[in-house]
DNA sequence: ACCTATTTGTCCGTATGTATG
DNA sequence: CCATACATACGGACAAATAGG
């Protein structure tokens, strides 16, 4: 896969990191058992410091999505499917680009509704 | 409509009220013409300080939810159509929910698609 | 089974910017 | 505008897991 960081960009750099990583594995692109590069070779090619893809890495493990150990290295664990969210991710943000919707607000409104128990009608 | 704020959650205040304002404009609790409370009023009824509901009603007003004057207050603008949103957000949470996947990475994953110019398929 | 060198993440602290009140 | 608090990114030293002999 291939990686990029762009310290210009408003999001944080660790978060670009674990973006990249998601979207690959929504993609297939990564799959249950790959193994991420080690922090340092990433953080060296990416010329950021370790603890900055580190920290990517652990966020990705909170998530379950990475199994993080040391001396083992990162590996894709047994996760959540990703690629379900592919179809209902992109309708969304097409109705929001149609919609004329910014990128926060309708992030925003999806952690509103994840924040709602269970959606009944109002 | 009702406003609230929870200091402890981690969202921030600010992106707390912004968020209610939009979730209202979506529901169709707000409609174009709506004023909002005078920032010095909400601050007050929340007990949170005057620059946080402006921060608040800043960030409307960059999304282009709101018109914010000065001596005429915060209102509802010609907007674009939240509630075009209620249904996919929905079924994206949804997604997500039987998924397993955590509110934090459903957000990332729909900045992330939004970064992308738009999807064609791989 | 042992040792140890290497790989790899974890823990300590620090500087700088941004957010908050 | 100011003071404080928090988050991001970085640096160095440390410790567990692994692999080779």
């Amino acid at each position: 896969m291939l990686w990029t960081v762009a310290p210009a960009r408003d999001e944080p750099l660790f978060a670009q990191i674990a973006t990249q990583v998601r979207t690959a594995v929504a993609a297939g692109e990564l799959r249950t058992g790959d193994r991420l590069p080690p922090a340092r070779v990433l953080a060296g090619s990416l010329e950021v410091n370790l603890h900055t893809v580190l920290r990517a890495y652990q966020d990705l493990r909170d998530e379950g999505l990475v199994d993080l150990r040391r001396g083992r290295g990162a590996v894709i664990a047994e996760h959540a499917d990703y690629a379900a969210l592919d179809a209902p991710v992109a309708a969304l943000v097409a109705a929001a680009r149609s919609a004329g919707v910014t990128p926060d607000a309708t992030a925003a409104l999806v952690r509103a509704a994840f924040a709602r128990p269970t959606q009944e009608d109002r």
